[in-house]
DNA sequence: ACGGGCGAGTTGTCCGGACAAAAGCGGCGC
DNA sequence: GCGCCGCTTTTGTCCGGACAACTCGCCCGT
């Protein structure tokens, strides 16, 4: 048995795929154009339907060609899609912190939004809405950062039941059977506010980073918005994104 | 005809495929269980094994089964996975800049890795990179931020050819056939260094913003290093992640 | 000129068959 | 007890056939 016998032979189907992957490649199909039918790719080849059927199958998974009952197969991409998406691998990544942090609830209760905070979450101004305020603390017991969220009022059933560890919108997602499609994060710096300063054991008007996040669903509907106040002395935020698959 | 016949029936085999997803979700065939065999499918249920095999290999692209030829059809998620993973369209996102803004170079040549510098292009001390300056300047001339690039020096040819609009990164893919994988971000607050806040008209120590990004390619290495200092002054770094198909 | 209907061509669904390749299981030997 | 071998079972590849459903172009009627 000779070495060339050890190689596994490529299924037909495969190595049909192949060839009309070269031919969209070198532009012999470009974009737009049909590909044989199934019928001559038959008759040409010499094989069965069903082994030209997969092959096609394939490029259409592929996201090279489209097919239409009727009408035939079109090439709709020369090249398969190559993500341009980067992104995280959950939202936590975005939260600053591990398991190894508890928020300190020191207030929770239904309050009206007022004009800018109404801005942030998207909904009117007075409404009646679930505000926690606390402060992030590390495992050595040293405040991380102070934060102040407000849920929106068909969740505000939570507020009993707010987690110390972890996070607060995983929590609302597996109560309320709904899911976060899209985070709008926004980060500026500036003073710290009078209270924040205090409560993370800075001199008044210290420079701090302001993390404001909101959580929106798949209706477009705020979840929850979320402001965090860090100081900026030895805060760093860090992200890692990778490339995505097309 | 009735309201009922303008309902087009659904394929056998997806028919077929729902029946397993509902069997699957209900916990009858657990994680880790097999299907029934495709000849106890076709007997069962009365189809041909062509039939079946559609509806298993639908399965296998949900990500709720895997199939091995000898062994059957081993169950392997209870649900379609969903997506955790929350992305951005691309890379321009985090740039901070649209087409309307120009980076004015005022320094670019082959320079030393310093200390801190090798710890953030993850290079050698000593070792030389194209080091590019500038200023990021808006529409209306006003100055947005400073700019400090190091671009490793396999791709140290593009520095005669380095973009004022646009992504340097995208030029450098381009040009030279490499893709980025890969973008760590760091992002703190804290005093503009003297030369950027005189670059920026700002005064010395006014509050500023450091982003500070690697872009790294498929295979690890760093493409570039970018530091860009912001006045944190009216500065918001706004990012929107969405919820990727799983 | 425009719209509708019809026919030809093309893909989609489903049937049946045969052989190959891989995995699993049981029995036997060391 | 472990490993090897042979047989059975299960999935993978590929063939062929038939009918349904859809698309597109052409022709005819208004």
């Amino acid at each position: 048995m000779s070495p060339r016998d050890v190689t596994p032979r490529a299924p037909l189907y495969a190595r049909i795929e192949q060839r009309l992957r070269d031919a969209i490649a070198e532009g012999r199909y470009g974009v737009g154009a049909l590909l044989p039918t199934e019928a001559e790719l038959c008759a040409t080849l010499k094989v069965s339907r069903h082994t030209v059927r997969e092959a096609l199958r394939r490029l259409v998974e592929a996201g090279l060609v489209e097919r239409r009952q009727g009408a035939g197969s079109i090439v709709i991409a020369r090249e398969p899609p190559r993500g341009e998406v980067f992104g995280i691998p959950s939202i936590d990544g975005l939260m600053r912190y591990g398991d190894d942090t508890r928020l300190l609830i020191n207030h929770r209760g239904m309050a009206p939004l007022g004009r800018e905070e109404a801005a942030l979450a998207q909904g009117e101004v007075g409404e009646m809405w679930l505000s926690v305020q606390g402060l992030r603390i590390g495992q050595d017991g040293r405040p991380l950062a102070t934060t102040d969220i407000l849920i929106h009022p068909r969740f505000a059933a939570i507020g009993p039941d707010l987690p110390e560890r972890g996070a607060i919108h995983h929590a609302i997602e597996r109560r309320f059977g709904v899911e976060v499609a899209e985070v709008v994060q926004e980060i500026s710096a500036g003073p710290l506010p009078a209270a924040a300063a205090d409560a993370l054991r800075r001199k008044r008007r210290a420079t701090g980073m302001l993390l404001m996040r909101r959580h929106v669903l798949t209706d477009g509907q705020t979840l929850l918005v979320s402001r965090n106040w860090h100081p900026a002395e030895g805060f760093t935020y860090a992200m890692r994104l990778r490339r995505q698959e097309g």
